[in-house]
DNA sequence: TGTACATCAGTGAACGCGCGTTCACTGATGTAC
DNA sequence: TGTACATCAGTGAACGCGCGTTCACTGATGTAC
């Protein structure tokens, strides 16, 4: 095995594996074995399991949040200085998963599925891991959001970037399980783009829904 | 230890733990120790893990889903036969959760928290358990669902329903971490019914939302 | 150009640990006659 | 009323297993003189 290309192999496996079951149920015997790689060698390259699971999404976070800067900043350029939408601004976090450069096909569903776990599973280390290292460019999204639901509370925009974070976590995370309990009798295959695409009009409606509760009906008589 | 009430012990020692750290995380030793009872009691009462596992679950879930059915009785046999409103069905299940007897202050709190972690941590045999049991309910809770909101296509009401359960389940199942992400700084304790409250209309919102791309201004001049 | 040493990636085997489960057993209560 | 037996809740200790981690070691490559 030529110089560290055992480190890629590990992670590469790794990437995938945890994608697929999650971390605590991923053994560092799987990994190895599947990346064709000696057991010590994970505790030799990244030092434990924990900073190994940090390693896999420092990989693809670090690119894609430089690309979602950059997106940002095109969105925040253009001539005139109206608003920025819900939808542009979560169309600008899609579009940065898109257009990341990928290392496979199935590279952005594995990204998403692993995102939707890093919320989903109490993992604290890794937790400390993403506040500390994105917490730039979430803090900008966060501004942004703020901006363009000046008509929300605090609390209940608090409340509804949780929602919104579930939902896309929760699909992302969950691919096969909900699957079989809705089951799927269309047996159409969906891509994660067109899933991205389905969420955002959701959590945009979602986000600008009327604070108290009336019906659609009455809301749009005010309007 | 009169009778059995060794089970019961054991049962609220499980459904606290679960909910507070997860299936996995908690070992039979934790639950045995805090409920005061020997190790070997919940493989002598319930056969395995597994099986203690799916009787927390039934003992909540067996009441709670009565309840609900006799909620979406009383919705349904009103006078007129109008149309039920996502937020009525959303409303009763909130209602349901609110309204069975509860054994203590928490015991929405922990249901929530339960229900989130069912379907976010894969437990195979838990989702396997819950769809046997309850698929009654649940598949009344679909076609009301499908009846109230007839302009969308299957495919996209199979999805939204995926992201309504998404934002729902994240939300209860992640109490503490995301609080410590996005850091209140009101320092204003939220009660699960407030949540619940907020929940609907952003539920209702996205469930209702338009379909295809379109700003809500334009939107809006269609109506 | 040759030798001695240091560095570094990778290895094989073992470590201790906590896990769910099992098993032989106890002691109290219920049942039959 | 008394005795023998069965049933049942609960117990204490041990089981085997898979886990993450550690350790002494190998062999290839780089560096100094």
């Amino acid at each position: 095995m030529a110089q560290s290309d055992t480190v890629d192999r590990i992670l590469d496996a790794a990437e995938e594996l945890f994608a697929e079951r999650g971390f605590a149920e991923t053994s560092l015997r799987m990994i190895t074995s599947k990346a064709g790689v000696n057991l010590a060698a994970v505790n030799y390259h990244f030092g434990s399991k924990n900073s190994l699971i940090q390693s896999v999404f420092a990989r693809f976070l670090t690119p894609f949040s430089a690309t979602l800067e950059s997106e940002f900043d095109e969105l925040e350029a253009r001539p005139g200085d109206r608003q920025l939408t819900v939808e542009e601004i979560l169309g600008a976090l899609t579009g940065s998963a898109v257009r990341m450069p990928q290392r496979n096909e199935w590279g952005i569903s594995i990204f998403m599925r692993l995102l939707g776990l890093a919320y989903t599973q109490s993992q604290g280390h890794l937790r400390e891991f993403l506040e500390d290292e994105y917490r730039e460019v979430f803090s900008r999204f966060m501004s942004l959001l703020k901006r363009a639901t000046p008509e929300l509370s605090p609390v209940d925009r608090y409340w509804r970037i949780q929602f919104m974070l579930g939902a896309t976590a929760f699909t992302m995370s969950s691919s096969d399980a909900l699957r079989d309990i809705l089951q799927t009798k269309t047996g159409v295959e969906t891509p994660i783009q067109e899933i991205a695409a389905r969420l955002i009009p959701f959590l945009a409606a979602g986000m600008q829904a009327p604070e108290l509760m009336r019906t659609p009906r009455a809301e749009a008589s005010v309007i």
